[in-house]
DNA sequence: CTTGACCCTGTAGCGACTACAGGGTGCAGA
DNA sequence: TCTGCACCCTGTAGTCGCTACAGGGTCAAG
């Protein structure tokens, strides 16, 4: 495989050009050689990282997370405990958003449930958010 | 009731005194009169005001719709529709976050339970993040 | 040899705050 | 009266994870 230009990257792993620009600014990914008119030069190495902080971010980890990810992926003898912490913590993340989003979800599921559509002076929505 | 300070205000709403300063910076809040001193000085009608507004962001309404909403709320005698097409894309919002989130909580639940907590090299976990 | 797609760096913007730094005000206790 | 302390002021910069330029350089096809 001969070596794949930034936009190549970009096509395969459906992360935007920027981004990886980005992410090499953050440290998650290694910073690739270059060609003669300075362009990066990447290989399958740097695509199959690229693709494990994309599956990281789908999953809703930080870039911290990743980072530390990242590490302990590099340590294969090492215990997966410290992994298994990093996704407990980015479970109960989701989990506490959830909670939250479903409470607004019921709230203005139930507005929108109460409003005759009249006028704002006697609109449900506006009466709450008003408290009462 | 006499004035308020914008910590009484902000004890009294929930909304810290650096935020209730940035609603006013970005004009969800009219810019109250100030005392002798150059303090801000508050009324009930601005304790109302960002209740409102308070209110509004725990249902997740971003500040330009929260404007939108508080222009609404002032005519009285004009159809809520408008009210209910901003509720209802809030509540579109929400609902996409939640399926998105769901969709995360699912992967990250399976992953775990499927750790059977050994090394790094074998670990579920990392195992997913890498592509299997 | 020109066109156009791509690449480079560096900087600024987004949303909704949050956290200072460096000062001024106001009141209660010694 | 002094002093300490809590509070207030403005202005600016940082957070997170991008995203969007501006102003250039590179490269291959026609
Ligand atoms: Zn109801
Ligand atoms: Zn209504
Ligand atoms: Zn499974
Ligand atoms: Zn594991």
């Amino acid at each position: 495989m001969p070596a794949l230009s930034i936009g190549d990257l970009a096509r395969r792993t459906g992360v935007p050009v920027e981004t990886i620009r980005y992410y090499e600014r953050m440290g998650l990914l290694p910073k690739p050689p270059r060609t003669e008119g300075n362009y990066r030069a990447y290989e399958a190495a740097h695509e199959r990282r690229l693709a494990f902080v994309k599956r990281s971010r789908d999953l809703g980890f930080g870039l911290d997370a990743i980072r530390a990810l990242l590490d302990l992926a590099d340590g294969a003898d090492r215990p997966c405990g410290e992994v298994d912490a990093l996704a407990r913590d980015q479970l109960a993340e989701v989990e506490r958003k959830i909670a939250d989003l479903t409470a607004m979800r019921a709230e203005l599921q139930d507005m929108l449930g109460h409003c005759r559509a009249d006028t704002v002076a006697d609109c449900e929505i506006i009466g709450r958010l008003r408290g009462r």
